[in-house]
DNA sequence: AATTCCAGAGAACAGTTGTTAACTGCATGG
DNA sequence: CCATGCAGTTAACAACTGTTCTCTGGAATT
């Protein structure tokens, strides 16, 4: 199915996630709706007329930098929801896992948390796609527990939702303490963690007494 | 205690609350990170230059925008938490009261939403500040409550958050459904208010089994 | 009434932006 | 091997940006 790409073709994805790469970085400090085309290109080394071979406009490179960020993620939410072991075991491994991940990408966890309400719509829309299709693959393997049995499919995709929102804030959290003073880092690190264990555990009570 | 200002005084606020006004108008497409200050003066019709008198920067200007936006919401937030009535009542009238308060500042609730995790560094603290003082407020009237009972300190703030973000959330659909199309706009606001009951309604219940 | 103060105007600055057009050189397919 | 395609270059454009300095008119102070 894969075929080797040709010289040329391979060059120009080169250059291609060489701007992807670098409209990242320069978004730690700025956002979207100001990142100029020129600056991207410069950072680069490339001409700027050369952007228009690869992207209409920056919000265009946005939508591909929302797939980068987040279409690759889908594989890890339905492990991480569908791990095994006792509730309180699973808690810790999801939010372990999120700051494994916003370990690795940071850039991305920044750039999705600032584009979500950002000022560029064709982002904000891309990024609310993806995250709904999160919460419904959510749904999906909430719906597997037996603790689901009776619930409605508004109330599952409902609590999905909350899981969803409930991991972003969570990384952003873990992002903060990431960009704080070094020697702080360990300890609020360790208060992020525990701060969302908790707001875990106290909507996993919610869940198993919704029916009561 | 109020003291009836100077017409020089007053012309001055005048021309700085014009200032504010149009750039909250201008970051309705657009991110504070990307705001013009000759964008700004031209809206209001002054020179440039007279943008200095009254802030340093557009940094400065958003930051200004924080407390207008959100430091008039402490009055609100107290009666809202501290309604009586019965548990179900109390959660519609606080969602109704949160749609109440996106109908009348569109604009405020957009740009605390885009600008919580925007480009921006001073903007970011002053409204992580901002609703750090929300989720105090909000710890302290939930400690009156009696479910509160035996709780300690950091499950409540922990549970304060939880609240605060939920608020916002919440906030943030409604105005969605306030910038969606004009027909569906109805249905889509019932719908929001219907998730948002749900999801309040459910981290209520794991509130009250919190010490099982 | 004379003086000081200061919000805003005006002009100029060097530097930036997005977009256009015509080009060059090299990998590609006939 | 030669003709075509196309990623990237070069040059130029009008428009825009933040910031500086100088000036002005009228309110505020004395």
């Amino acid at each position: 199915m894969s075929h080797t790409l040709g010289i040329r073709q391979a060059q120009k994805q080169k250059t291609r996630q060489a701007l992807l790469d670098a409209a990242l970085a320069l978004l730690e400090e700025q956002s979207l709706s100001s990142l100029g085309l020129r600056e991207v290109t410069r950072a680069v080394g490339v001409a700027p007329t050369a952007f228009y071979r690869h992207f209409r406009s920056t919000a265009d490179l946005g939508v591909a930098l929302v797939e980068e960020a987040l279409g690759s993620l889908h594989p890890m939410i339905r492990t991480t929801v569908s791990t095994t072991g006792d509730r309180e075991e699973r808690v810790t491994r999801t939010i372990d896992l999120i700051a494994r991940h916003v370990d690795g990408y940071p850039a991305h966890v920044r750039f999705i948390a600032r584009e979500r309400h950002g000022g560029v719509q064709p982002v904000r829309e891309a990024i609310r796609d993806q995250l709904a299709r999160f919460a419904e693959e959510v749904k999906d393997e909430l719906a597997k527990d037996p603790v689901s049995e009776g619930w409605s499919e508004d109330d599952l995709l409902m609590l999905a939702h909350l899981y969803v929102d409930q991991m972003l804030s969570t990384a952003s959290l873990f992002l903060e303490a990431l960009e704080g003073p070094r020697e702080a880092r360990p300890e609020r690190t360790r208060q992020v963690a525990q701060l969302a264990a908790r707001q875990m555990r106290l909507i996993g009570l919610g869940r198993h007494h919704w029916l009561d």
